[in-house]
DNA sequence: TGTCAATCGGATAAGAATGTCTTTAATATA
DNA sequence: TATATTAAAGACATTCTTATCCGATTGACA
């Protein structure tokens, strides 16, 4: 199991930060983005796909074509890739599995899963891609030191 | 996806919530604690046998069988069945998949989840299952209110 | 000692998530 | 207009999680 993202979303935050490193470049291919982000092509492919649909991504056929930003990476948030890729089931379902847990009908740890919850969603509700692309990227084990 | 734990950790926690809300009943069956739980019952039991393994469990074959706490619930902690269920993901692994992200050679999102992952660790390590079968049970939709 | 009730272990199945491949459609450019 | 290049879409494969089933084993008790 992943640990809060499924892998399509990790993959979708780790491809637009390394675009969004990059800014003056204006177009993407799927093959550029997965060898930077070091992640499966076809997979990728796919998740963009979603993200186009969701408005973030813009995307090009033939010659030339390829994937840009909808809107500038400072305006695009973790939550939005989230709730695209991911739903809403982070942000609103039952660390329990719980169906009928609400606020006003909660399972038994609702109230202390809602303390670490709700700062999370601000979390990723604030942090931008274009602030994770200003971050060091780790060097692999590959790289020279 | 499931929210954070597995669909196996959130039937474990439930079962045990189950079992802590009768502590004068020193032991219980698979569909006893299935049904008070609401969850499948085989998979339950294969996940019961993980916590016996893993030391929270005691189980006894046989007629008059069943599992008990093999230590009281106010000192099993909902950390202990995620390490047991989950492994150590949630509390170990870099949020974006990156096998080389660690404190010294951190991924761009590794201090803002470190801010929520820290306190999520504290909260898995303070609740016990006797605090948290002490909380009500939320009534089901079939339940007369 | 025989029977019944329970866990244990392994096999198996179903489903979802992940990953790959192939064909089609679009488009820039020679 | 032809060609090369790219995303889109769907089919397919693989792997992991979830779920079920069955025989073996154990142990209480009549």
């Amino acid at each position: 199991m992943s640990v809060i993202f499924s892998r399509a979303c990790e993959y979708a935050v780790r491809g637009l930060v390394e675009m969004a490193r990059n800014p003056e470049k204006g177009s993407w291919t799927v093959p550029e983005v997965a060898e930077q982000s070091n992640t499966p092509a076809p997979f990728l492919a796919k998740t963009f796909q979603q993200l186009v649909k969701g408005g973030l991504l813009h995307s090009a056929k033939g010659r030339k074509g390829g994937f840009s930003f909808a809107r500038p990476p400072e305006q695009i948030f973790l939550i939005d890739i989230v709730n695209i890729i991911d739903s809403t089931t982070l942000t609103h379902d039952c660390a329990l599995g719980m169906p009928e847990c609400h606020d006003d009908n909660p399972c038994p740890f609702h109230v202390q899963w809602k303390r670490v919850r709700v700062p999370l969603i601000e979390a990723l509700s604030q942090e931008s891609i274009a602030h994770l692309a200003k971050q060091p990227r780790p060097k692999r084990k590959s790289e020279p030191t």
